[in-house]
DNA sequence: TCTGCATGAAAAA
DNA sequence: TTTTCCTGCAGAG
């Protein structure tokens, strides 16, 4: 499910599965089949994130100029891949990845398209740092949440100022710092916007590391995907109308620009965190 | 087993 | 502003 942390784990599975390996890509769905059959028998030479935004790039192997995919998952997509042999296909494949190594299967993505240079080149200029990227540049998120008088749950998730959060990244993480959703984000003091920043960038890693979001207790954190509830994954995110695991409130919920906001209205009451915490 | 919602964002209207 | 993508899951029954 697809925040940042998905991607970029994402962009390593496939590396592993695929990196130097000649692989061969089709469309069992057929939407995206002039695409595969030019990917086809090309080289896996790099993979990358940005984002939500995943790149594959493909070497020239005499068959054409080298090739970059896109892919972005949207609210549905999924990138399932494994190593050994590819299961038998169900569903609408966009595009299915075989290598000698293992396979993937790409489905219900919002975009899946072979970008030249100046494409990916426009599509970054649209993306703010991501805190998984190294080097990513603080003081640019710093700043335009300086200037922004839209409410600081808008901002975190405007991907041009900040590239990779989510709506669950963006309830648990205003949560975490007992953040108000609708203050403005000029209103949140710097060291806050880089509090909130430096937990993006370790929260993202632990989800990387462990291939689902992780921001409630850090006894959870070796804990396989899968085996760990919602319930007991989350502070309040999807949590609407059960108590705060931290004052027992009821967790709640609104949709704001036509998404479901999660907070606890007692943790995070008007105007909190417009003055720094002690 | 069935139903409705959902970790986005771009295109269409 | 609405539609598209058309999956996967939790919760209800």
């Amino acid at each position: 499910m697809p925040e940042g942390h998905t991607i970029h784990r994402l962009a390593k599975d496939l590396s592993g599965l695929f990196q130097g390996q000649a692989v061969a890509a089709s469309s069992p769905q057929g939407r995206f089949d002039a695409g595969a059959a030019t990917l086809s028998g090309r080289t896996l030479t790099a993979t990358d994130a940005w984002g939500k935004h995943l790149f594959l790039e493909f070497a020239d192997d005499g068959l054409g100029p080298e090739q970059l995919l896109h892919v972005h998952l949207g609210l549905y997509g999924s990138f399932r891949r494994g190593p050994g042999a590819a299961p038998a296909p169900v569903g609408a494949i966009r595009l299915r990845l075989v290598s000698e190594r293992g396979w993937a299967e790409l489905r219900g993505a919002t975009t899946c398209e072979l970008l030249d240079p100046a494409g990916q080149e426009r599509l970054l200029l649209r993306l703010g740092p991501d805190p998984l990227r190294p080097g990513a540049d603080v003081a640019r998120v710093v700043d335009r949440f300086g200037k922004s008088r839209v409410a600081v749950a808008g901002v975190l998730m405007d991907q041009s100022v900040l590239a990779g959060v989510g709506n669950a990244f963006r309830a648990e993480l205003l949560f975490r710092h007992q953040i108000d959703p609708f203050l403005p984000a000029a209103a949140l003091p710097r060291p806050s916007v880089e509090a909130l920043w430096a937990d993006l960038v370790t929260l993202m890693r632990a989800g990387v590391r462990n291939d689902r979001m992780i921001t409630t207790r850090p006894e959870h954190r070796g804990k396989a995907k899968g085996t760990v509830s919602r319930g007991d994954q989350y502070y309040v995110y999807h949590r609407a109308g059960e108590p705060c695991r931290v004052c027992g409130a009821l967790v709640a919920k609104e949709e704001f620009q036509t998404r479901s906001l999660y907070w606890c209205p007692t943790c995070q009451p008007e105007g909190s965190g417009s003055t720094p915490r002690e």
